[in-house]
DNA sequence: GCTTGACCTTCCCATCATTGGAAGGCCCAG
DNA sequence: CTGGGCCTTCCAATGATGGGAAGGTCAAGC
């Protein structure tokens, strides 16, 4: 059994070792075996589980729903069902703020068509600002 | 001159009124000038400052870049092309933004699609996460 | 004038995920 | 046996906001 040390386990993984003692302090691992001078270890199938991790954050997940979704993955029984629903749920929350930062998105970039960007103050955006409709 | 306390100037500017405390904190506000009794008083002016912060963080931007927005608008000798430089990074953060979510959540529709979302446990969404490829 | 209730004040804490740093201990190569 | 690279824990900060406690102020009604 390969057993790595916190740094080799980040480096394996992507995920800081700052972050696995983390989530190791949240509940969201279970706590690592330690060597004799107190150093945490970590053999294959936790790195698998460090990796499920940092995709699981990588797609947007929540630590809350990472940790549902490790709960499932770990759950022979599952209900793919359940997996989808947080799937869709958390895509819907992504749409939703997708949907809120492109009008923002859309109104500044309409604003700052119409902003000549010389030296005069005469600015269409600082007019938006200030309310002056 | 009509004198608002905090709460009327949290009302008729849609910022709240621990958010205008704080922003007097860290100095995106001036100090508000008091009554005898110690309570915060808010002229027409004032107002007007509140909403201007109001419709910047509504656009998605910084308390930081709110505060130059706010320098600029009381600089009349401002050049628009630093208004318009400002609006377009914050432009291009929120592009990145929504390029990084959709890409998520374009991951994510894909492998929801697939997912039988049935009793069984077989599910692509828990299979891309554990990294079988 | 006094009470009552709505409002104000400051101060501290929580969120979410992550990073930074300090002080001190462990481990291995030279 | 020493140096330096890794590890340990603990504390603090980020950004923008909300929540709440303890206590002071104000205005209206009696």
């Amino acid at each position: 059994m390969s057993m790595n040390t916190i740094g080799a386990a980040a480096k394996a993984s992507g995920v800081s070792a700052k972050m696995i003692r983390y989530y190791e302090a949240i509940g969201l691992l279970p706590p690592a075996p330690r060597s004799e001078g107190g150093y945490r270890h970590y053999g294959p199938t936790d790195l698998h589980v460090l990796r499920f991790i940092r995709r699981a954050r990588d797609l947007g997940f929540s630590l809350e729903n990472t940790a549902q979704l490790l709960r499932l993955w770990r759950d022979r029984d599952r209900s793919s069902s359940e997996v989808k629903a947080l799937a869709e749920a958390h895509i819907a929350e992504l749409r939703a703020k997708i949907d809120e930062m492109s009008a923002m998105m859309r109104t500044l970039a309409h604003l700052a068509e119409h902003c000549h960007g010389d030296n005069r103050p005469d600015c269409p955006i600082i007019d938006d600002l200030a309310g002056c409709h």
